[in-house]
DNA sequence: TCTGGGGTCCTAGGACCC
DNA sequence: TCTGGGGTCCTAGGACCC
């Protein structure tokens, strides 16, 4: 087997990038909802120590020195950038999963005959001309090795790879002095933990976890680990999803703009997530068995009073009405909710999902359920935009929306914000 | 003042079945 | 001292990913 993975230079920041040049060349990021964490930080802005997830408020003396620019994050821009690259990509392989919004596997078995180094230097040019994004690339016969040859090819380990690395090409003495360098942490599947553990047991870089016997450490670890170390030897134990599995859950949550503990917004709040996951779950033609509300107050604030809860509720017969949604979410909000604290975050989880055309409706189906309407509400709201027709449980202002002080327009998605060449 | 959102997989343990 | 054997389903919690 041979696989690529094709994966975004700090994707976020070079999508800001694509349309406002005067972010080159400086220290970017781009924050979490509400303006909290940095999720993307451009090279420059990791040179100076910004680290991944670091909350923003903590860093704004840092910011002020060296001048770096924060913006707020703007998925309907990077959602729309990502599609573009991903079709690009696709027509370099027959075989694509998409696995996040900046990286995906390209399958190569059968381009034996082709320099795949050329190929994938091919993609990067494409990707760099037509859509304006950088990008690195990873060959090698796993999944999990693809993986560490495009870490190695983005912090270019190996003299004058240029955004690329193929694993083929390293001799065996070659590829275990670059695995002793790397550490085990670096390796898809080993988080901190593992790390700390594997680390204790003496296994510290990718090659000693290579060369660790994996049964002993299935014992210790999970079949996840065993799978990794034959994944590393080169055995391929993941292969491609070219199809997208349908969700086995779906979740819709955002923290608040600022704290509330009225019963009333936090209704709006759970109204406006469920329209977003029951939207989702008509997508993908499922329905729900089970909905889960939950409402909770900042971990971080130690110092204030603190709630956190779930309530799961069953439903009567699954389904997929934003209305019928609504009612239950509602109905189990008002058992956990408590007016003495404030909370900093609800959600809703729908679960137990099962395919719409095996859902078993009951007697009263065709008066309760409103799946005509329901196909109205997200045929307009496609057209429109999201929230163009929404139900009055949502409310209409939003005050406990979400904080997005430094956002960039819509460049490509909204007729009105789209780029104006003067 | 201010700390993201949305997923998956695996394991352990309890309830329950015959 | 010793109390069957084999299985499913569900939930909670932990770890991981981007």
């Amino acid at each position: 087997m041979s696989f690529a993975l094709v994966d975004g230079n700090n994707f976020y920041v070079s999508c800001e990038r694509v349309f406002n040049p005067r972010l080159e060349g400086r220290p970017v990021v781009v924050l979490s909802n509400n303006d909290g964490c940095a999720v993307s930080r451009s090279n420059e802005a990791k040179a100076l120590g910004v680290k991944m997830g670091a909350p923003w408020f903590q860093m704004k003396d840092l910011a002020r020195k060296h001048g770096i620019l924060a913006l707020s994050s703007n998925y309907a821009l990077y959602g729309d950038m990502s599609q573009r690259m991903m079709s690009v990509l696709g027509q370099f392989s027959p075989e694509q999963e998409i696995y996040s919004i900046d990286e995906c596997f390209l399958g190569m078995d059968g381009f034996s005959h082709f320099d795949l180094v050329a190929h994938a230097q091919a993609m990067r040019h494409q990707v760099r001309q037509w859509i304006g994004i950088p990008v690195c690339v990873g060959l090698a016969e796993t999944k999990t090795l693809a993986k560490l040859a495009n870490h190695v090819a983005k912090k270019g380990l190996i003299p004058e790879s240029d955004g690329v690395c193929d694993f083929g090409r390293l001799s065996a003495t070659e590829r275990t002095t670059l695995f002793e360098s790397i550490p085990v942490g670096e390796i898809w599947g080993v988080g901190p933990q593992l790390t700390k553990q594997l680390t204790h047991r003496g296994i510290g870089t990718v090659e000693s976890l290579r060369r660790a016997d994996p049964k002993v450490l299935r014992r210790e670890f999970s079949v996840t680990m065993e799978r990794i170390i034959a994944e590393l030897n080169g055995e391929a134990c993941v292969d491609m999803e070219e199809v997208t599995p349908v969700r086995q859950q779906i979740l819709s949550s955002r923290s608040f703009g600022s704290y509330v503990s009225d019963l009333a917004s936090l209704s709006e709040a759970v109204a406006s997530y469920v329209a977003i996951a029951a939207a989702k779950l008509r997508r993908q033609e499922s329905l729900a068995g089970r909905l889960q509300v939950f409402i909770r107050t900042s971990p971080f604030r130690q110092d204030l009073p603190q709630h956190a809860q779930a309530v799961t509720i069953p439903l009567p017969t699954p389904s997929d009405d934003t209305l019928l949604l609504t009612r239950a979410a509602l109905w189990g909000l008002r058992r956990i909710y408590r007016p003495e604290f404030e909370y900093q975050k609800a959600g809703v989880m729908l679960m137990h999902l099962l395919p719409a055309t095996v859902g078993q409706p009951d007697l009263f189906h065709a008066v309760r359920n409103n799946d005509a309407l329901m196909q109205v509400v997200d045929r307009i709201n496609a057209t429109w935009g999201r929230g163009t027709l929404k139900s009055a449980a949502e409310g209409i202002g939003k005050p406990w929306g979400m904080k997005r002080e430094r956002m960039s327009p819509r460049w490509t998605t909204n007729w009105t914000e789209i780029p104006v060449a003067k």
